[in-house]
RNA sequence: GCCCCGGUAGCUCAGCGGAUUAGAGCAAUGGGCUUCUAUCCCACAGGUCGGGGGUUCGAUUCCCUCCCGGGGUACCA
């Protein structure tokens, strides 16, 4: 559409626009365009009248039927039912068909508690990698992670200190299902400690060191590196559990920063001069020159700290992968401090920090204001949530299945815009009315129902059939799934796609309200739309990660 | 202090340069099942789009400023 009118302005005005289209109400039209209004300065013309010269070319448009002008110079088009059925079964564009595309989230740190937000960036990263792949993007998901640095250095030295002294043994006979709470538990200690006790906190940076020297020496022998490969071996087995528990797609490679530590020291101390400078023994990006912040990438013990192994891990990603674009999620707290990093990576490596696209969301809390503090380690858990799902579905009736209550809890984290916090209404996310992830499972389980009872073939709708006005609402709706997914795609927004879901499920229950399908005249017909209904629903479910069940 | 993000109906959120009624859901009120799954649908109600300026033919949307909430601000991540 907007290339049709993009060549009649350059036809009737020499004037290369980007025309913006959009879909307006119903009573309108199919496509509306503003295009007048775009052009009336640079032609010092009544937008009306460029509207109406507009219009009358558009009107000889093979998919249009009718074009109307109204207000100041909108231009109201109403297009064909075949150009309306075509677009219907028409599939988004591969817009990154012949690109690689790296996408890392998640990030779970092992030796520290999963709080909620993982859960979130997991989901959230889960569904960004499944649109940049159905886009056409050679896809790599990336799973990067603290086995290093601080929080390891404060959970070992209290997992030392509870077990009172380095005994390998003795972890190793630790219960397995609660191992993660236990070392919840001895983060939270360490990190209390490390505030309130200065013996504590010299303790803990030798930890720290010592973490960093294991790895450095390859150590698997000593009773503190059994320890410490055990507890990180265990966390990750764990979490690979609950990403097989949340049906998201298999990670291609976990990045922990122990691999990319020392490429990141490395790099940092050979642009000594150049792009770090040395202060107060640490060594630092001079952020400020730039509108930022000045950040310590090496602290005075010489080891490196995240900022130094972010740029290890950038560097990584660019000699493994030669990407087209990489796509990091994070919390929003980390919003600036990565604006730092790749502001510092540009200055010797461009390239990748061009590529680069960081992309933040909020905190995730749980309706009803339950007090958390972290400092108790009473912090919201991935598992809350889910439980807290769980929970809500039982109250309202039968025991909630696992795939519907994992449709409850994508969909509720996904529906909002990045970047603001998510407040997680449990009972709002289960119910099958509203704006809810059950809502369209059983929209779809509906649908699916019609097809299995009807005994009449089922074929592809033909392009010159004639609508009537509800069947045209639906395929009008249908027809804008691809441009839906083009948008989410583009601004890597993936609730545009709940959105247009939702609005899509409501628009048929309005139909299956108002239109029989079995033993109606028209059913061959109807039959073919709920059939392609009940494909694009299916589809841009599972770009959610979320299952279309048959029945429910 | 400075910087980033947010503030839209009672609540949770879409919309982020356009008109004709600023949209949904939940909650509230009133309807619709002998009929393809009523776990659904319909109606009605609910808004100085945080305040104030500005740019524009036109601002919830862009700019400035103030207020409120959250986050960041050198050796945590």
């Amino acid at each position: 559409m907007d290339e049709e009118i993009k060549k009649i302005v350059k036809e009737l005005f020499d004037i290369d626009v980007a025309p913006s289209v959009s879909i307006p109400e119903e009573q309108f039209g199919d496509v509306a365009t503003n295009v007048a209004m775009q052009l009336a300065k640079q032609l010092g013309q009544n937008p009306r009248d460029i509207a109406d010269q507009i219009a009358t070319k558009l009107q000889n448009a093979p998919f249009v039927s009718e074009v109307s002008v109204a207000g100041p110079g909108f231009i109201n088009i109403k297009l064909t039912d075949a150009s309306l059925i075509e677009q219907a079964y028409s599939a988004p564009k591969k817009i990154l068909e012949g690109k690689k595309v790296l996408v890392e989230y998640s990030d779970p740190n092992p030796f520290k508690p999963l709080h909620a937000g993982h859960l979130y960036t997991t989901l959230v990263g889960d569904v960004l990698a499944r649109l940049v792949q159905n886009a056409g993007a050679e896809t790599i998901r990336l799973n990067f992670g603290g086995d290093v640095g601080m929080h390891v250095g404060k959970t070992m030295w209290a997992v030392v200190k509870t077990l009172g002294g380095e005994d390998a043994a003795a972890v190793q006979a630790l219960p397995v299902d609660t191992l993660g709470e236990w070392m919840g538990a001895r983060y939270v200690e360490g990190n209390n400690a490390y505030e309130d006790d200065e013996q504590a906190q010299a303790e803990i940076r030798e930890v720290n060191k010592h973490v960093y020297q294991l790895h450095n020496d390859n150590d698997h022998e000593s009773t503190f590196a059994q320890i410490y490969w055990y507890l990180r071996d265990q966390s990750y087995e764990f979490f690979k559990k609950l990403y097989t528990e949340l049906q998201v797609v298999e990670f291609d490679r976990f990045m922990p920063e122990s691999e990319v530590a020392n490429p990141g020291l490395e790099a940092v101390k050979a642009h000594i001069g150049d792009v770090f400078t040395e202060s107060e023994g640490a060594v630092i990006f001079e952020g400020e020159q730039y509108g930022l912040h000045t950040r310590v990438f090496i602290n005075k013990e010489g080891l490196p700290t995240y900022e130094a192994k972010d740029v290890g891990l950038s560097l990584t990603k660019w000699n493994d992968y030669h990407f087209d674009e990489s796509i990091i999620i994070t919390a929003t707290e980390q919003a600036q401090y990565m604006e730092v990093v790749i502001k510092a990576i540009e200055q010797f490596a461009p390239e990748p920090a061009h590529k680069t696209r960081h992309l933040t969301h909020g905190v995730v809390k749980l309706s009803g204001g339950v007090k958390m503090s972290s400092r108790k380690g009473n912090i919201l858990s991935a598992f809350d949530i889910l439980q807290a799902a769980r929970d809500a579905g039982e109250i309202s009736g039968q025991a909630t299945q696992e795939n519907v209550m994992l449709a409850a809890v994508k969909y509720a984290l996904v529906k909002n815009r990045l970047g603001g916090d998510v407040v997680y209404d449990p009972k709002e996310s289960i119910a099958t009315e509203g704006n809810s992830g059950p809502y369209l499972q059983y929209a779809h389980a509906r649908a699916r129902s019609i097809l299995r009872k009807s005994e009449t073939r089922n074929s592809k709708l033909e392009t010159n059939q004639k609508l009537e006005h509800g069947e045209r609402t639906l395929v009008r709706k249908m027809a804008e799934y691809s441009s839906a997914v083009e948008l989410a795609t583009r601004e890597l927004a993936p609730h545009h796609i709940c959105t247009y879901l939702y609005e899509l499920a409501q628009t048929f229950n309005r139909f299956y309200e108002n239109n029989k399908v079995i033993g109606d005249d028209r059913e061959a017909i109807r039959l073919s739309l709920v059939t392609l209904y009940t494909d694009i629903l299916k589809k841009g479910l599972t770009l959610l990660g979320i299952t279309a069940p048959e029945k429910m």
